[in-house]
DNA sequence: CCCCTGACTTAGAACCATTAGT
DNA sequence: ACTAATGGTTCTAAGTCAGGGG
């Protein structure tokens, strides 16, 4: 496919969306902010000295095919140290061009090189290392996240609090993960719960390692998830405290039972946002507190209603809680947290693992994103009657905590991996479910096979190219339709794009895409402009092949506006066409792909030898190019333009001290050159007096510090308004490979959760890929 | 084949603890 | 020590995709 790609062998291109490319959805602004340079409070995690580690658990479970392999030991990379062989790993055969996305090489949106300037750093490289910052962060997670110490009694006996269910259950995986760990040699009890993780849960590919699972299992069929399942149900809110701060309808005190109080309330705190001046919130919230009102209420029209006491109310109690002295709100804290504490665990083969969301959701009027047509119903209080409880048939069933009352069901099934479920009350067709945390062993195993897949895709991504190029041309339209889609997906990262209910906010995907979503530009550029998911605009101007171009231009004709531009083509039709070609290739591949490929390549190929510093700011600059490949943006922080402000005043403070600095040299080195000729002369003033003790060299030292600091500010500022709208964490969290940053972190001596490239969160989370061999390449 | 539902991932905003600045 | 900024964590909405049933 000699000119798909040609043009593009440049690799990743630092760009920038235009402006106009603003968010549509609601805005209600967030504080949160750009990335910002801050000293490193944690310690290094991989020192010189274990940043290549044998994987002493591949060796024990002696299977390389890496797929369906227990995956590493987690949590315990402290424990490593000494170990120094390099596992090689596989090299993928590097530069093709097919391996790079395209999106990354080459982009018509009105770029911008970023000013991220990798110099202007500070000659700090190698300071920050505090004695307690010795330990590798990744010892002191394994410390906390091994022994939780309080707590953890599924069994509700806090003695059995490391091993109970191991002990209970080890019929069933008990044995093998004590196996396992024994195997490991001798370790205090206190880890034995971490270390069990080294298991992952039973599973049919399983049956080629080491310890395999004993065989008169009977569910091998690759779809369960787990053998014993311990855990205690879900936290319900507190019920509604009735404040009996009164609102006015037509200027006069209403009454308000505590039901009526409730809602009206949930609708005075929003008064603050964005939803409170939308017109379909407000009709959807008027609605809903009718129902709850009653037709004989008084209150019928929502233009009479005033419920600024009930927000000033809040206020203060929002003010009161604030002005708490940190010791009362500590207690406050851990009174609460004793409370949840045992919610707080799961126990998934005898594993002790963190359960994600084990709150049920509040009450609350509904904050659905964009044009969401059933923004401000009220979402009503779930009860236990609602919920569907999942849990092992061995494992004692958590109490229903209101008496009388018994869960809506409680199964035992094996195949998924939920806690507890319940149907969404605003579309009860709709279920949510607790899961377990993010850390945990069955989010991290299914992470894994997610990278390993769009590594795949590597393999196949030249001939899926070759495909669709062919195809743009054919004379079956349907698969034209799919030539064309798939290059937008393998181009553009676009998301499938499902159909969607007329009931939801109208946006698009790549399937879904409008007519109106498309504009043709002379000679081959495409601009798109559509709403995407949660209603962020994607707006960006292409240069395309030819033959797309003109297909785009085929499909489009003759048709009205909301007519989609791929009729012969839904998403279903496309992932069945994608399952051709790769097994288990599904349009989200791409996007996986094309993220951690970029990012890959843009780090082999920008890092230098600098100062830790400048590497830091190399992987920010990758991340950003991710981000905005992926679309992933965020709203303007609130404050932004007042730091702007402040940063620029700053910049002038700084410029004029540089200019009397020079100023004062130049008389200094004149006073020098005078005093050369004429030794005696003495100066008499002040002034001199003062000059005389700043030398031209000290004179000269403080004008360099302070042209850095000009430097360094000013580089600070242009990354902050760079990165205003972009939100680097999405792609940090869900698409970026986090062997690639492990390894590059291993290989080029930077710590891990320097400038948080990794936070504590997302360590936990990536456990399973901190072990990696350094020579890593997706 | 649809069409629908269930399960799971991905997403930005809200919340709030920590840190930086004064 | 106080306040404001920052950014990590929690929350839950909104996607994707598989698979069951007609």
């Amino acid at each position: 496919m000699p000119s798909l790609h040609g043009d593009e062998i440049d690799g990743p291109i630092a760009f920038k969306r235009s402006s106009a490319s603003m968010k549509k959805n609601m805005p209600t602004p967030t504080r949160s902010s750009g990335t910002v340079v801050k000293p490193n409070s944690l310690g290094q995690h991989c020192q010189k000295s274990n940043l290549k580690r044998l994987r002493v658990e591949d060796v024990l479970m002696s299977d390389d095919s890496d797929d369906d392999k227990p995956i590493a030991v987690r949590m315990k990379v402290c424990e490593r140290k000494s170990k120094e062989i390099i596992r090689k790993g596989a090299m993928p055969d590097g530069d093709s061009e097919d391996e790079r996305p395209i999106a990354s090489r080459k982009n018509v949106r009105e770029r911008k090189l970023t000013t991220i300037n990798a110099g202007g750093a500070k000659a700090d490289g190698d300071r920050d290392q505090n004695s307690d910052d010795e330990k590798p962060l990744a010892a002191r997670l394994a410390i906390s996240s091994a022994a939780p110490k309080t707590g953890g009694n599924v069994s509700d006996d806090d003695s059995e609090d490391d091993k109970p269910l191991t002990a209970r259950f080890n019929l069933v995986t008990g044995g093998a993960s004590r196996n396992s760990v024994e195997r490991r040699g001798g370790r205090s009890d206190q880890t034995v719960s971490a270390l069990n993780k080294d298991r992952w849960p039973s599973d049919a590919s399983d049956s080629s390692s080491v310890e395999s699972e004993p065989k008169d299992e009977p569910e091998h069929d690759g779809r369960k998830k787990w053998s014993t399942l311990v855990h205690n149900g879900v936290v319900f809110p507190p019920p509604y405290k009735p404040h009996g701060v009164k609102m006015l309808y037509h200027g006069r005190p209403v009454d308000l039972t505590p039901e009526q109080e409730e809602v009206a309330t949930m609708f005075a705190v929003m008064k603050d946002t964005e939803y409170a001046s939308k017109e379909t919130f407000i009709t959807n919230f008027f609605t809903d507190w009718r129902k709850i009102l009653g037709k004989t209420h008084i209150i019928t029209e929502f233009e009479l209603c005033d419920f600024t006491p009930i927000y000033e109310w809040h206020f203060r109690e929002k003010e009161k809680k604030s002005h708490m002295t940190s010791e009362e709100k500590k207690a406050l804290q851990e009174e609460k947290s004793k409370q949840v504490e045992k919610f707080m665990w799961a126990f998934v083969d005898g594993v002790k693992e963190k359960v994600g969301n084990f709150r049920v959701e509040p009450p609350g009027l509904f904050r659905g994103r964009g044009e969401h047509p059933k923004m401000g119903r009220l979402k009503r209080r779930i009860r236990p009657s609602d919920i569907t409880i999942n849990i092992g048939e061995e494992a004692p069933v958590p109490v229903c905590p209101t008496p009388g009352e018994s869960w809506k069901e409680v199964k035992h099934d094996k195949t998924v991996t939920w806690l507890a479920s319940w149907n969404d009350p605003i579309n009860e067709k709709d279920i949510k479910y607790v899961f377990l945390a993010a850390s945990s062993s069955l989010k991290g195993q299914s992470d894994k096979e997610k990278y390993e897949k769009a590594r795949k895709l590597k393999d196949y991504i030249g001939s899926i190219r070759a495909n669709y190029t062919k195809d743009f041309s054919s004379n079956d339209q349907r698969k034209k339709q799919i030539a064309v889609a798939t290059y937008l997906i393998d181009k553009l990262a676009l998301r499938a794009g499902n159909e969607k209910d007329e009931d939801e906010a109208d946006t698009v995907g790549c399937c879904t895409l409008k007519v109106e979503n498309v504009t043709c530009l002379p000679p081959n550029k495409l601009q798109f402009d559509f709403l995407g998911k949660d209603s962020i605009r994607y707006y960006n101007t292409v240069e395309v092949e030819l033959a797309v171009y003109e297909a785009i231009k085929e499909f489009c004709a003759g048709k009205k506006k909301g007519g989609n531009v791929f009729d012969k083509l839904d998403t279903t039709k496309l992932n069945a066409h994608l399952k051709n070609l790769m097994p288990g290739l599904t349009a989200k591949v791409f996007r996986t792909y094309n993220a951690s490929i970029t990012l890959d390549t843009f780090l082999n190929k920008e890092t230098t030898d600098g100062t830790v510093d400048e590497k830091a700011k190399v992987y920010q600059r990758a991340n950003k190019e991710v981000a905005i490949i992926c679309n992933h943006q965020r709203a303007v922080p609130k404050s932004h333009d007042s730091q702007m402000n402040k940063l620029n005043e700053k910049i002038n403070e700084l410029t004029a001290q540089r200019d009397q600095l020079n100023v004062e040299l130049e008389k200094a080195n004149k006073l020098v050159s005078k005093r050369a000729k004429k030794r005696k002369l003495v100066g008499s003033d002040g002034d001199a007096k003062r000059r005389r003790k700043l030398t031209p060299e000290m004179l000269q030292k403080k004008l360099s510090q302070v042209e850095t600091r000009i430097v360094e500010t000013d580089n600070h500022k242009n990354n902050k308004e760079d990165l205003k709208t972009v939100a680097l964490g999405t792609s940090k969290i869900n698409y970026l490979d986090p062997r690639i940053t492990v390894a590059w972190c291993k290989t080029h001596e930077v710590p891990i959760d320097r400038d948080k490239i990794f936070t504590k969160t997302i360590l936990e989370k990536f456990a399973w890929a901190m072990d990696v061999d350094p020579d890593f390449r997706f």
